[in-house]
DNA sequence: CCTACCGATCGGTAGG
DNA sequence: CCTACCGATCGGTAGG
């Protein structure tokens, strides 16, 4: 997983061979396929060790108090990630294959749904406490709230400037205060 | 390069071949290589293709007031889209190459540059007649709603859902309203 | 712009 | 998990 994880960084998905996973691996591509029957069965293996490393990162949050808790998750979502460039386009690499590989897009939806639940009951909670606004309805609060992670993702990827993550943090702010709590 | 665009929605970036190109363009490789000299050449001239399809639909919008215009701005980057999940998914393959390929990323720089500038002046507008807040950054702004604009396309494109484009319709709105006009 | 073809490299396997 | 190798396909080109 770690040798896939070194060659997708290096050369992208398109350029992704067996050979290249190998050499990172330090054995040869016959190895790989005594461990993993077909480079699709790998791959698909290898997203699952990568998205396990994302919702690992946000189930971890352990603060309890909503509102702090809801920081606590945008914070792990967009600014511990802000360091990490090689994941962040390992991320993308992968996500571009979604609409050619159900298997891919599947776990994607998965792991979406998993790390929507955990924003959106926390914001179901700070509705309960009356720290947020009574009238909202959690599940689309937290798709907005997604679509910042991923533009943010996305744009700092494509243009690899680190700030776009920072610029979608601060909007992230902005829509807890100015939209849920209103 | 609408035998390329085709080649690419069907087969994928990391599965594109120039064959299927020739397939689609009705004649064969060698054709192709008359035209572009290598893979490379022919596939940056398709991005400048793909991105002028994009930069044009946004330079037509001919609302004068500024804040009807930011509205309409907004729909051509959001609820036009949303019908041409094939046009989103090229798109995404492609940003997936910048990481990669220089010439790639310098034109989503590029792209992305213009179409800030066309959402930037018409928020600078909207504050020059008082329609929005007097100590808004427009740029920072502009930044924020793109963050929601490419945030939807990769939703729309990895999870396959049309609603990621009407959420964010709604969350840029929501932003406009509550901290835009504050 | 086609036919015919090139060397290189791909994913994968047999046999040990 | 290696050596040795397979058929298939890749991007690209010579010659017309």
């Amino acid at each position: 997983m770690r040798a896939t994880y070194r060659a997708l960084c290096e050369h992208g998905y398109a350029e992704l061979t067996m050979r290249a996973i190998a050499e990172e691996y330090g054995k040869t591509a016959a190895a790989i396929h005594y461990h993993y029957e077909t480079k699709d069965e790998l791959l698909v293996a290898f997203l699952e060790y990568l998205l396990d490393q994302f919702a690992e990162d946000v189930r971890e949050v352990g603060t309890d108090d909503p509102a702090e808790r809801l920081g606590a998750l945008l914070d792990r979502l967009l600014v511990e990630r802000a360091d990490d460039y090689d994941f962040m386009v390992a991320l993308l690499e992968m996500r571009a294959q979604a609409p050619y590989e159900d298997a891919i897009r599947a776990q994607f939806v998965h792991n979406d749904e998993y790390v929507r639940s955990l924003v959106s009951e926390t914001i179901a909670d700070a509705m309960a406490q009356g720290v947020f606004a009574d009238d909202l309805d959690p599940e689309r609060a937290t798709r907005a709230l997604m679509t910042i992670v991923d533009g943010a993702r996305t744009r700092f990827v494509v243009y690899g400037r680190q700030e776009a993550m920072f610029v979608a943090r601060e909007m992230a702010a902005a829509y807890v205060s100015g939209v849920l709590e209103a």
